[in-house]
DNA sequence: AATGAATGAGAATTCATTCAT
DNA sequence: CATGAATGAATTCTCATTCAT
């Protein structure tokens, strides 16, 4: 990659960040492109030569945080997986557990994406990143073993994954109608129960 | 009620149509208020008669809508189960299947809501809406019935209205990642394996 | 007309004046919306309640201007006839004396206008202006009974004001390439060969 | 002329023929910089190599092609001067003919000039193309000999070409308030009433 | 209560021009 | 000579809200 293109990467990233802190603090819609602007240390012009506008900065955003994010995530869990011996059960626990303290940890990115925070699922199917679809195959395999159809298991994940980010966003972020404490334990016996049960 | 007031509460209602039409065929955030005010027949200033700001009309909008339907799911269900004999089993699965036919039939409402159609359930404890307190109360009876602690009760049933609501709301508004037809039989199975072994 | 009304239209006016001495000093182009608003008195949103952008105004103050005035001219003009008692020839000296002096003495309308000082003549046969019509009318008259086609003499009248127009802005804008004072009597023995002998 | 020399005009050209495209398509306020940059296939600074700003593109490029194109008009029509042995009104009547033709075939040029087709004309007097100035002694020569003053000449010339170009412009471009075949004859006969009566 | 003209802060966006590479 | 990223002043336009009638 040369210098340039080095640059402009660094410019467009620097933007990003600045935006989504300013997301975090404020909201999307009370950010002007003007603060973006003035956090990034760029002038006015420049932005737009990084985004189209600013619905085209929140849409690159949410794809860019969910996939930085849902990345470490998999990354963590996989490797305690290879690492200990699990059953199925065992490894879906952790993997649930894993996500709603992510969820917890990433309080600021929930804030930003809200109940979008499971939109990276959407994509997934057709999903160009690599690293992400090793991921996703090897814990459908998982499922496979267990027993489930490639198509049930994909549409059982979905609905567990959906499930977590649904409930948990609203008691991380409002605490309404429980706090992520009060629910913690439910959301998890839930998830595991659609998934042991659903074959 | 007195003439006058009728007709306030009729200008309001009015009001409150206008905006959703609005709100379905553009988005919230594209209907400025002129549009509302042209669209109800009446001047600039009467709006601010009726409602503090633009968020204050989105707020009582999303009550008033989830409410209203909300209202008539609940009627349409325990009418049903105290007409036919039912195990605890089959009440579930009826109000979840009346549930995901309500989301599929009001995809206008879902449309402006998006995931919030489960909001109602957040004001469920302090509402001032007899008539639901009523229904919510003869459910929560059932479950405790059935085993469930009062409090368990509450968030397994919360936990599953928002995964219904969450799962379908993707299905019906953007069939992504699958249609309704296809992941409709999952997200029951889903939603009665969270009750079933949630004690 | 109502009281509204009535100052809804002397707002309208004030605006156009205002626009049309900014359009004088500077140039059209070089006049910013804030400056005509500045100038007007009016906050800048209450221009967007009387034109739909700049070149809504430009538009209608072409118009408005070349109306008010051409009126003026063949006002001025058609008393003299019925006055006094002319040839055919003479009237239409006295017109295109009257025409050039016109243009000489609105220097300032000519610089906006540009060579669009006849633009009015494009608008003559559907308007709906009565006095002008009326004028009109009574010119194309004078023709007939000289012995033009109704057809010939439309043609003739347009060729006839737009030479004139043309020739005389270059003149009286930028002497060039002949000042106003040198080629006045060239142009108006011109104009009057094109109808002596346009038959 | 050097090789540098050769591959800096050429790319002068490239830049006002591109820009002439879009001044075209759009118009000229229309126009960005950015617009004629992207389509001449160069770097925006290299531009400003070449060019002081906009407007004076704008300038060079008038000059540019109403040169160009009224030389060939030129040209043309002294060749059949002098192959054919004419009278001076059947030279003007020639020439007349040509320029109409030539306001027709151009209509590209036109719609970019607009009424500053006959702009050359102000150039005239002190213009360095030795094989204009030629042709124009030429035809100048002949009014003398018809009658004429050298400064009549010279402002009846003006006077019949501003006449043609303005009433043409209107015609051929909008066909407002005539089409160039109806009103063509009238154009026609009236320059040649000027030119023949206005001694 | 109802009206709608007026407001003006503020948002988005453009674009000619510069300058370091 | 050529480049194109960066600039930021300038401009257009929107829209929630007020207030005199």
């Amino acid at each position: 990659m040369s210098e340039i293109s080095n640059k402009k990467t660094e410019k467009r990233m620097k933007i990003l960040e600045s935006a989504f802190s300013l997301f975090l603090e404020k909201s999307v819609a009370a950010t002007a492109i003007d603060d973006i602007v003035k956090a990034s240390g760029i002038a006015r012009g420049t932005f737009y030569l990084y985004f189209k506008d600013k619905s085209d900065l929140l849409e690159q955003m949410i794809m860019y945080k969910s996939m930085e994010s849902i990345k470490r995530l998999l990354a963590g869990t996989t490797q305690k997986i290879q690492e200990e011996n699990l059953s199925f059960c065992e490894i879906c626990e952790l993997f649930i557990d894993n996500y709603i303290d992510y969820l917890v940890m990433n309080k600021d990115i929930l804030a930003v994406l809200q109940k979008n925070v499971s939109s990276w699922l959407k994509a997934l199917p057709n999903l160009d990143d690599e690293e992400i679809a090793l991921y996703y195959i090897r814990i459908l395999d998982r499922f496979l073993e267990f027993g489930y159809s490639k198509e049930n298991a994909q549409k059982v994940m979905y609905i567990v994954i959906d499930l977590v980010g649904s409930a948990c966003c609203d008691a991380v972020l409002y605490s309404k109608p429980f706090s992520i404490d009060d629910i913690r334990e439910t959301v998890k016996a839930a998830a595991l129960n659609v998934i042991k049960y659903g074959k």
